[in-house]
DNA sequence: AAACCCTGCAACCGCACACAA
DNA sequence: CTTGTGTGCGGTTGCAGGGTT
């Protein structure tokens, strides 16, 4: 399906704004909020594409924006968000008031990665450095499949959506799916399915292959932090790799529960679903879109030793 | 002082999704 | 169901400024 240029780009500027451009912006937005970008840069008299506007706005103009260093916290919780959801910039984001997805971005590139080296851990992975050599000897599962394996390319990181939501090609934490019906028995999968470029095909003999064994305690040692995902399976039935919100809500009367999230800790769990844990909006990214927080289908029980940790992702009384 | 290198960040680009017609 | 539009996201680029030689 071709599609229109979002703009005239033969009339517009490029490059860097100019003090006046940003008075302009401010302005209209001021009178007239935000919202129509594409009308918007006519509107306000400027010879910009109305992408540069929602981006300058967004970026650098809007005035609940938090300039300045990255604190020691909020590194942290970085890392820990990143582990947790790969490079959603913006999922991340929304966990940090006042920074943007682009200066998230920016500073992991520039400062965490380099941080994460020094500590001896791959940033994309978040798995020791030797891991991809040395097979953990208290991990007593199979080493990554290819599909495990990181794959830096500009197109492997697609947006989650409902198809895609068990793909799990940014998840870096265990995955533990379980037969619903038989949790604690062998027959459970154990994938760490770090960036893994292919979709998981949850449920799979590919999946049990594709763990490495390392959990996100061994990245982070000094967080004691153990974080599971155990997705219950019916007992009837294999999972898709396609699970939409539809499907799921449908699945709902059938099964129950689907997914229990777990933190490993000290502190007695308290089911939440992971998306109130991060604080996410149900429509950000929340598939269990409130169903989760009747810790019925969507559950999570949240503990950790670290009280960062438990800060960042305390769970909610619900 | 000049040339070169490196780093950080603002901005751009292309793609994909949601939604309306 | 198809198509077009608006918007958001993630990866990449390019430039300014500081540091080094």
């Amino acid at each position: 399906m071709g599609r229109s240029p979002c703009c005239e780009k033969e009339h517009t500027n490029k490059g860097a704004w100019t003090k006046e451009e940003d008075e302009r912006l401010i302005n209209y937005i001021k009178l007239h909020g935000e919202g129509c970008w594409r009308s918007l840069p006519k509107a306000a008299g400027l010879l910009r594409c109305g992408k540069s506007c929602r981006l300058r706005w967004i970026n650098y103009l809007r005035p609940d924006l938090k300039r300045g260093n990255f604190t020691e916290d909020e590194d942290e919780l970085i890392i820990n968000l990143h582990s947790l959801l790969g490079n959603k910039w913006s999922l991340i984001a929304a966990r940090l008031p006042g920074r943007t997805d682009n200066e998230i971005k920016n500073y992991w590139n520039t400062h965490i990665k380099r941080k994460l080296y020094s500590r001896g851990i791959d940033p994309q992975t978040h798995r020791p450095l030797n891991a991809a050599s040395a097979t953990p000897a208290t991990a007593p599962v199979p080493p990554p499949s290819p599909a495990a394996v990181p794959v830096a390319t500009s197109s492997s990181n697609k947006k989650i959506n409902s198809d895609t939501i068990s793909s799990s090609n940014t998840l870096t934490h265990d995955v533990v799916i379980t037969n619903n019906s038989n949790n604690s028995n062998g027959s459970q999968l154990v994938s760490n399915s770090a960036y893994a470029n292919t979709a998981t095909k949850v449920g799979t003999d590919e999946d049990s292959n594709s763990s490495s064994g390392v959990t996100v305690e061994e990245s982070f040692p000094h967080h004691q932090l153990n974080l599971d995902l155990s997705i219950g399976l019916p007992s009837s039935h294999q999972v898709s790799s396609s699970v939409n919100p539809e499907k799921l809500k449908a699945q709902e009367h059938d099964q129950k529960p689907h997914v229990l999230y777990k933190w490993y800790g000290n502190i007695t769990g308290q089911a939440v679903c992971l998306c109130y844990s991060l604080g996410l909006q149900s429509d950000q990214a929340c598939y269990c879109k409130g169903v989760g927080a009747t810790a019925t289908t969507t559950m999570v029980t949240t503990t950790a030793t670290d009280s960062n940790l438990y800060r960042f992702y305390r769970p909610m009384n619900i």
